[in-house]
DNA sequence: AAGCCAATCAACCGCCAATAC
DNA sequence: CGTATTGGCGGTTGATTGGCT
């Protein structure tokens, strides 16, 4: 985990506080020329005043390319609502199955509307159980599979069959997936087909030598897909019908793309 | 217009697992 | 094996915003 020895470092005062735009340059700058090998020297390397953790959680949450922003749909609302009522709070996990929206994004959300809107739900559910006697602890586990996230987490999550009688979440909560696929840097926000077409290959931006070009991109892009892959294997699930969905889910961000402004950050940073 | 309050959201804090030394 | 360090996560805080009186 350490990145080097830090017994030169210097301890500086890191700066606390909300994000400058001055600052949210420097970061973007410095992680689309270099990436992020190891946060804590990103700060450093970037001139920046801030901790590796910050600017790894201003990048993650705000900076980073693919990210939607806007209301949540309410196939995202029922995503979330069902995906809580499986693995609670863990938000990160959630986030996974909503392409664009970052976990802390998705916790805000969760604290500001749909607890609330759960807890109204449930009081008029509770009214009703009177009548029909049916817990909501239960019901609330009687789960339809309705938009593709959730078939996606149905199919990467495990081998689990979510049944009112064989609803057993151990394995799954007590084991973290151990899945390459989030290491993969930049990958997540494009699709293959980007760097396939000749327009990328002949682009400035990969002339200018950076350090993910495209045929690097594909091999971690494989490098990842074929351990995602395992790990599905291991679980016991036919990967012909995952990892198409999957991937697709998870890399298909054009439509975002063209919408957050990572066309102007592309284009205006190396000039293409 | 001013004050209050609730909602929202960006960012911090503390903990833990993984890993390098 | 023990320790130090890092990255990641979930909980929480605090500043800002918007609505209401």
């Amino acid at each position: 985990m350490r990145c080097k020895p830090t017994v030169d470092k210097p301890k500086q005062k890191h700066k606390k506080g909300l994000w400058s735009p001055d600052e949210d340059q420097k970061l973007k700058d410095y992680i689309i020329t270099y990436g992020h090998v190891c946060w804590s020297s990103v700060p450093i390397n970037a001139g920046l005043k801030r901790n590796g953790k910050s600017c790894r959680l201003r990048w993650i949450n705000y900076l980073r390319p693919g990210l939607k922003r806007g209301a949540f749909s309410t196939e995202e609302d029922e995503t979330i609502l069902t995906l809580h009522s499986m693995i609670s709070s863990k938000w990160s996990r959630i986030a996974q199955h909503l392409p664009g929206r970052t976990d802390n994004e998705i916790k805000n959300y969760w604290h500001s509307y749909l607890k609330k809107r759960l807890a109204k739900k449930a009081k008029s559910e509770g009214q009703s159980q009177n009548i029909d006697g049916v817990s909501s602890s239960s019901s609330s586990l009687k789960l339809t599979w309705r938009n593709s996230s959730l078939d996606s987490f149905a199919q990467t999550e495990g081998s689990l069959v979510y049944t009112d009688q064989d609803f057993s979440l151990v394995d799954f909560l007590k084991e973290p997936r151990k899945s390459k696929f989030r290491k993969v840097l930049f990958a997540e926000w494009f699709s293959l087909d980007q760097f396939n077409g000749q327009d990328f290959q002949n682009s400035d931006l990969s002339k200018n030598n950076l350090c993910y070009n495209s045929s690097e991109f594909q091999d971690a892009f494989m490098m990842s897909k074929g351990a995602y892959e395992n790990d599905i294997n291991i679980q016991g699930i036919n990967n012909e019908t995952v990892d198409d969905d999957m991937f697709q889910a998870q890399l298909k961000f054009e439509d975002q793309l063209s919408t957050n402004g990572f066309e102007e950050l592309l284009y205006g940073d190396f000039n293409i």
